[in-house]
DNA sequence: CGTGTTCGTGGAATCGATTCCATGGAATCG
DNA sequence: CGATTCCATGGAATCGATTCCACGAACACG
């Protein structure tokens, strides 16, 4: 334990402790003389202050808490970037937690989070208000949800507006002759889920198209349920020309079960994916995407966080979302006769 | 600051501090009363420890630190996860940092998780072992590399042995016919770009192909580099017919200019990747690649970290790679005569 | 020239938990 | 039955930094 202290720095400049102390934190109360000594002597034994006991002592840790559902879903990979610089460059370092899907995981790192003190936590949550979330309220730790929220829990958030994406979506396919889509959905134990379901329905009856309830396959936002809600929709009695995915993660699923199928995208059936993933545009084709900005999301929430750390409290935000038309929801529908059926 | 402290536990358990501490932790010099008074306690003020402080008296934190040269790196995302995964089975919260390629960066994180007395340390290095990385030697803080290595810095570390995988692609597409193979290579600042770029130039004079050093482009291991690659290699006077990259996301890069001049991959210009991706599979055609584990990279990186923390040596683990052969180097070479040239 | 500010500084308390040490009661042994 | 061991327990020191408070020197003003 040859752990250089405050007081080793404070010996070697000739000064005591507090001062040191005022020095490094840029207090104005002090000398120049005992600036440049304690300087020299920091550099000297490269000092680190003790980051446990500063915080111990001035109650802020000047970190943040960031909560996933999924690492390895490019989405949040990308938040977690994006949110990673942003509070970087405010000073803030970002500790990430993986909840994979499992409110238990999801519970343990909210649990590891509270205990370590974080300044203020960033998460995109699953489940509802109970466990560990509850807590968060209780004890009035700075919260921010992003992309999603929670009913009945009241804290600022940064989502997406889907309805606009979805609509365009829907009047899309209907003029390129669609009647029957098909919706891979997201749980609706999830506020997007519920949320993208919900526009999906209402765009639905506004085109006038099918609204053929055996039309919507639940899954849980990961590929496995992707490729299950294709094989599901193809072999209904009459099965739709089209398809929209709620995520990418299901949108990558079923990908790869029409590959397998030997359908071609874009041609034998369409398909067009919720959320932007920079590789959706080299597929081939080329996939049509409900794109939302990432970067702002992540940017906003970080702000937000500052912003009800700081002890205010911030307006909510919601960012809109755009249809992008690529190949693979570009032809027009095929006559039945001469579609395959699976 | 209506923190709830161990004191106040202790108060409404009837014990002191010094037991409530004990029974927390389990120390076997309690009583089963004071168990089951603590534990009530406890679970009435909905008491969580301050980690902090716990960490400021035992010197340990329970934490690691991972630090990766770019979370959005898919590869890095899987081994962000798996890590993090394997460090909670352990009891170890991990805090992810992003060094987003810049060594500035890496720094800073590196001084960060030093500050924060992380009980160790699993990165991916970038640059030479000047900067933070040679404090964390100094101060001999428990430290794993993993993925890449730093020259002269002896930790130990799990890599991959791209010579294996390197070399059966370079046969492979021999045996397709092909004599030119262009190499979109990683920077030889990094292990890995070292690594692969030897064992690729040792492949091809193995199987006496062309050593044409015009047929190495070096790029960055990011996407922009791969596009630049292609555009760089295709532009020569007898250009490649086949491909190989480096890592991932230049493949990514490299596929993404390739559409746009219009070349059909695996037909018109062979293409493999080194680094798996569940994706990969999914584009049409399929990508060939050089894959490696990424799950056993990073529960080997956990385990050993675990055992430098506990005190030991432990010798650094080389996993093996293997070409996976699919659509996008497949079709034999083409005659000259009816490849179109850029 | 004395009184009153201002300002840099050091001593000491403090944050919340862990742990050494001493204590007192119960259990065990000769 | 007295002496010894054992064991649960509480008091107090401790980890490393921050910060309140008081002190003394320097300076300005009347």
């Amino acid at each position: 334990m040859a752990e250089v202290t405050i007081k080793d720095v404070a010996a070697l400049a000739g000064v005591s402790a507090a001062t040191t102390s005022r020095v490094l934190s840029g207090n104005p109360a002090t000398s120049s003389q005992a600036r440049v000594k304690v300087a020299a002597a920091v550099k000297e034994l490269d000092y680190r202050p003790n980051a446990q006991a500063r915080a111990l002592r001035s109650t802020r840790s000047d970190s943040i808490g960031l909560l996933v559902p999924d690492v390895r879903n490019p989405f949040f990979a990308d938040l977690a970037h994006t949110v990673e610089q942003a509070a970087l460059s405010q000073g803030y370092v970002t500790l990430l937690g993986n909840a994979n899907e499992k409110k238990v995981q999801q519970d343990r790192y909210l649990d590891t989070l509270i205990s370590r003190r974080v300044d203020g936590i960033i998460v995109a949550p699953l489940g509802d208000g109970g466990g560990s979330i509850h807590a968060l309220i209780e004890r009035e730790i700075p919260t921010v949800f992003v992309d999603r929220t929670v009913d009945g829990i009241d804290v600022p958030s940064v989502t997406t507006d889907s309805k606009v994406g979805i609509r365009q979506t829907v009047k899309h396919l209907a003029a390129l002759g669609h009647t029957r889509i098909g919706y891979i959905s997201g749980p609706q134990a999830t506020s997007t889920g519920r949320d993208r379901f919900a526009a999906f329905t209402a765009a639905v009856a506004d085109a006038g198209l099918s609204q053929d309830s055996d039309l919507v396959y639940f899954g849980d936002f990961q590929a496995g349920s992707g490729s299950a809600g294709v094989h599901a929709l193809l072999q209904l009695d009459d099965p739709p020309t089209a398809l929209l995915a709620a995520d990418s993660l299901m949108a990558v699923g079923a990908i790869a079960i029409l590959h397998k199928l030997g359908l071609g995208i874009g041609t034998d059936i369409a398909l067009v994916a919720f959320d932007d993933i920079e590789w959706f545009a080299l597929l081939n084709p080329a996939l049509s995407v409900i794109s939302h900005s990432v970067e702002d999301m992540g940017r906003i929430a970080v702000d937000l966080l500052l912003q009800v750390i700081a002890g205010e409290s911030p307006q909510s935000v919601v960012l809109p979302s755009e249809l992008v038309i690529r190949a693979s929801s570009m032809s027009p529908i095929l006559p039945a006769a001469s579609r395959r059926k699976n």
